[in-house]
DNA sequence: CCGCGGACTATACATGCGAGTAGTCTGCTG
DNA sequence: CAGCAGACTACTCGCATGTATAGTCCGCGG
């Protein structure tokens, strides 16, 4: 939904164009390239927004506004599957590809987009404990965090290794990922990796000792 | 070990001090700013290395034999732990980011890094499968390839949202990665995240039914 | 002592970028 | 019709970067 309408007003079509330029080529863009895009001259840019940096801003707010439309709506409509509601459309595609970059860049936008996304992994995994759907962890909120890390990682590791992701074909990309994607993921939370408890356990006796530090035993001086 | 010296002829120098930056602040990093660090002038990277690109070429190619040399050193030593021995020591920090940046960026040489650790893992886990050490998968291949993006993914995302890397502080940077991701990791690995096998067998069925189409049905037609 | 060659520097391009300025076109309002 | 405001364009400027050129310094073999 949303944008396919060429007849928007000139400020929304060169912010639309931005987003879309930004998933598919990175942030380095060009102003010339985007307006180019949008249809018209690189000083509109100015006339509009003032600056690059504040037409970047304008376009994250954008996508993080969406993003949690479009994340509601998959709430709300399917609750078949628990991953992979997003990227379905050609809209979740670029907003999935524009966050990735986000993170990519290192840019704060990328870190909001990242806590957003533990938050709502924390709150849905701490529900699904309760309700006995996942297996509970000795730190929700670390795992939350570390998983969400993982998703979108080698979402963006996937994506960095594709020589050059096609301007048209964002939900292409995103469904090729997740075809390659869900069957180990869907292994690995099922059934694991290791065949038994030895090196968690391992690594919990050293956290205990780390934090009890047992008497009689000296030579651990690590200083933080 | 290898360069703390600082008596290395002026080619090793510049070499050294580009990989350093590279990690550091990304490719991105001026000619110049790489020749300051280095000690000498901007235009001595044209006089031994003819331009950029094959300044970075040469850093690709030395950071990825000093990775192998890192990987069979702590392969042979300490076999206690299975991950984390890499960026244990400072060079090994800086190796590990270098190639984290060669990810983030798409180039080539990012994808040498990661082919070659999926092969790495792929040879460690069939290895570890016919031991009866790692519970074996439907796709060891596919498998492989999607830890080591989660792996190196969730590094990526975690080295992104720092604010900035601090020049020096590699290692640390690496042992506090560690330090947050072990628990969660050897938890999702040895207990699985999911309670019941509901959501795995309903994808397998799914797959057998889409490689295996069941007479009497249509209407799957997602021609590709 | 000569002088030759390579490491190295200083400086000058050429290019592409974001930012800034001035001016044109268009549509609405009185 | 007058004229004003805002959307929009064409052009210029300053800056940073990679590349290229000319020249300097120094050690080593004759």
């Amino acid at each position: 939904m949303s944008t396919t309408h060429e007849d928007l007003t000139g400020r929304a079509r060169l912010r639309d164009a931005a987003i879309e330029c930004f998933a598919a080529r990175g942030f380095g863009e060009s102003l010339r390239a985007i307006a180019t895009r949008a249809g018209v001259s690189a000083g509109l840019v100015r006339h509009h927004f003032g600056s690059k940096e504040e037409l970047r801003a304008e376009c994250d707010a954008t996508v993080l506004k969406r993003y949690r439309v479009l994340k509601v709506d998959s709430m709300n409509t399917p609750p078949t599957r628990l991953f992979a509601q997003l990227p379905a459309s050609r809209d979740g595609g670029v907003l999935m590809v524009y966050i990735l970059r986000s993170v990519q860049d290192g840019s704060p936008a990328g870190r909001t987009f990242v806590d957003n996304m533990v938050a709502e992994a924390l709150a849905f995994t701490t529900d699904a404990v309760a309700r006995g759907l996942v297996v509970p962890s000795r730190n929700e909120e670390a795992r939350a965090r570390f998983m969400v890390q993982q998703s979108i990682g080698s979402m963006l590791v996937n994506l960095a290794m594709r020589p050059e992701v096609r301007l048209d074909d964002f939900a292409n990309v995103m469904d090729q990922y997740m075809a390659q994607a869900m069957l180990p993921t869907l292994e690995v939370y099922t059934e694991g990796v290791f065949a038994d408890r030895t090196y968690l356990d391992e690594y919990l006796a050293y956290l205990a000792a780390k934090t009890n530090p047992p008497a009689g035993l000296a030579g651990e001086a690590a200083m933080s």
